[in-house]
DNA sequence: AAAAAAC
């Protein structure tokens, strides 16, 4: 392991690393900023977590020239959470040399950043769709970049931004220096390799810690239907800290975070048809540990780096097998251990194998958790929370109830009492989302073998606001601030010990049954 | 077929 130190980096720069906690190299960092200093092009082949931010972020801050207000380096992001995280990072690297970043996606007010780029930005991040725009305004001007990224290349590729990234660099002076990023090379990201990039240097992770190391993988075998009441057990088995719960389609997230909520866990969406404010407020009570189940799309699945998921749940198995990758990929980050689980149903077995392939692991199957083992989950729980309740001894409220209650029933009845109190019983609660993709045997007769594809088109959206559930309050949807119910005291989750001291702060409210 | 991304 090099350090930071080591490497020829500026004394600023190593005061921002000094004050980010940075103090060895990544292998993507050492081998990036090195020849990224150097003036060479660079191909980093890598995931996120292994430091790619920092590992492009040094040597383009170390170019920059504060005193000249030109935009001097443009980074290319293929989300908008990605580019707010990206630019995050990098004024912070850039944070000694007072080096000015301003990051520009959709679904931001667009003066705002006008406004802002006004102010002469050096380095820009950006997703493709509101650089281009601001391109075409002629309120950015790139003819002083020295410095390029492309960030999660690959993914980038797959959207279908090959062209805008094309419009984007006919604006970029080709005397200029290029990182590209990928977690995997594709042929198309190698020509454009080829055709934007002079003698690029490798950087590769070898693929053994490319992926998955410390991920322990599993699948479940379960019919559509079944899978709730599995996730349900599941989650009160293994009672994650910090858990992604994966679904195919935006519908689907919806429904599912919505089902949790009923059921009493503390879970929010995220997906690309909601308000961009809505999407950070999400990310943000995520990573403050104040919602402890992200249910997301893939818009989730690549770059985000929240650090402290413990699981991983594919509520549907992913359509590509690199999405696997990057979905799993969000857990076991920084050398902690995470776990993945993937739902699988009797005929996407064969699929889950081209899956295996692609990651060179195979996944153990998981036998899903009785009904009465995931009681015995909820009820550790409820133990857990009646004695931390008791540590805290904030119970003056309730001793002259408790002294009244010891009065007339038997003070182990009364204990027990609360316990039960504080048990949802699994599958308690009827919940129902929808099938998106119903298994042919049920369809209807008709469908036979081929009825893969049996969405009946424009069919099934009857649904208002209802999303085809009765009963259970819905968390107040919209605005910036919703979901804080139990004020979270998750401290110490940095440090990253699992939480065996009890304070789920998963709220047991809302038991709509009983 | 879905998701993401510009208005």
């Amino acid at each position: 392991m090099t350090k930071f130190s080591e490497l020829n980096i500026s004394k600023s720069t190593q005061d921002s690393l000094k004050r980010m906690g940075f103090e060895e190299a990544t292998p993507i960092q050492e081998g990036t900023v090195t020849f990224g200093m150097e003036g060479k092009d660079v191909i980093g082949q890598a995931q996120t977590g292994t430091g790619k931010t920092a590992a492009f972020g040094i040597p383009m801050i170390e170019k920059i020239d504060t005193s000249n207000p030109a935009v001097q380096a443009l980074v290319i992001a293929p989300t908008r959470e990605l580019a707010i995280q990206v630019s995050e990072e990098i004024y912070k690297i850039g944070y000694g040399k007072r080096a000015r970043i301003l990051s520009v996606f959709g679904g931001q007010e667009i003066s705002r950043q006008i406004r802002a780029l006004k102010n002469n930005p050096q380095i820009v991040v950006g997703t493709p769709g509101r650089i281009l725009d601001h391109i075409k305004r002629k309120t950015l001007k790139l003819d002083g970049v020295q410095t390029l990224v492309l960030d999660e290349a690959d993914e980038m590729l797959n959207m279908g931004f090959i062209e805008d990234i094309n419009s984007i660099l006919e604006n970029v002076p080709a005397e200029r220096q290029t990182l590209l990023f990928s977690a995997t090379m594709p042929a198309p990201i190698r020509k454009i390799a080829e055709t934007f990039m002079k003698n690029p240097e490798m950087v590769k992770i070898k693929s053994k810690e490319m992926t998955v190391e410390n991920i322990e993988q599993f699948f479940v075998k379960s019919q559509e239907r079944e899978k709730f009441d599995i996730l349900s057990r599941l989650l009160n088995v293994q009672q994650p800290e910090l858990a992604i719960v994966f679904g195919r389609t935006k519908r689907r997230v919806d429904e599912l975070s919505h089902a949790l909520n009923i059921r009493g866990y503390i879970a929010e969406g995220i997906h690309g048809d909601l308000t961009q404010a809505k999407r950070m407020s999400v990310l943000r009570q995520f990573k403050e540990g104040k919602v402890d189940i992200l249910v997301a799309t893939d818009v989730a699945a690549r770059g985000l780096d929240i650090s402290g998921v413990t699981h991983v749940y594919n509520f549907d198995i992913p359509q590509d097998p690199e999405s696997y990758v990057h979905r799993i990929g969000r857990t076991g980050r920084a050398g902690k251990s995470g776990m993945a689980i993937t739902f699988v149903t009797p005929r996407e077995m064969g699929y889950l194998r081209i899956v295996e392939e692609t990651t060179k692991k195979r996944m153990n199957p998981l036998q899903p958790p009785t009904s009465d083992e995931a009681l015995l989950g909820q009820q550790k729980v409820a133990v857990e929370t009646l004695a931390e309740a008791v540590q805290k001894n904030e119970l003056n409220d309730y001793v002259q109830f408790a002294t009244d209650l010891l009065g007339k029933y038997d003070a182990t009845d009364l204990v027990a009492a609360a316990l039960k109190h504080l048990t949802n019983e699994p599958d308690a609660t009827p919940v129902s989302i929808t099938e998106e993709r119903p298994l042919p045997s049920r369809g209807g007769s008709g469908g036979g073998r081929g009825g893969y594809k049996g969405n009946r088109s424009g069919g099934n959206r009857s649904h208002g606001g209802g999303r085809g559930f009765s009963g259970g309050q819905r968390r107040s949807s919209g605005g910036s601030r919703d979901g804080r119910s139990s004020g979270g005291s998750r401290d110490g989750r940095s440090s990253g010990g699992s939480r065996e001291g009890g304070n789920r702060d998963r709220s047991r409210g809302g038991r709509s049954e009983r």
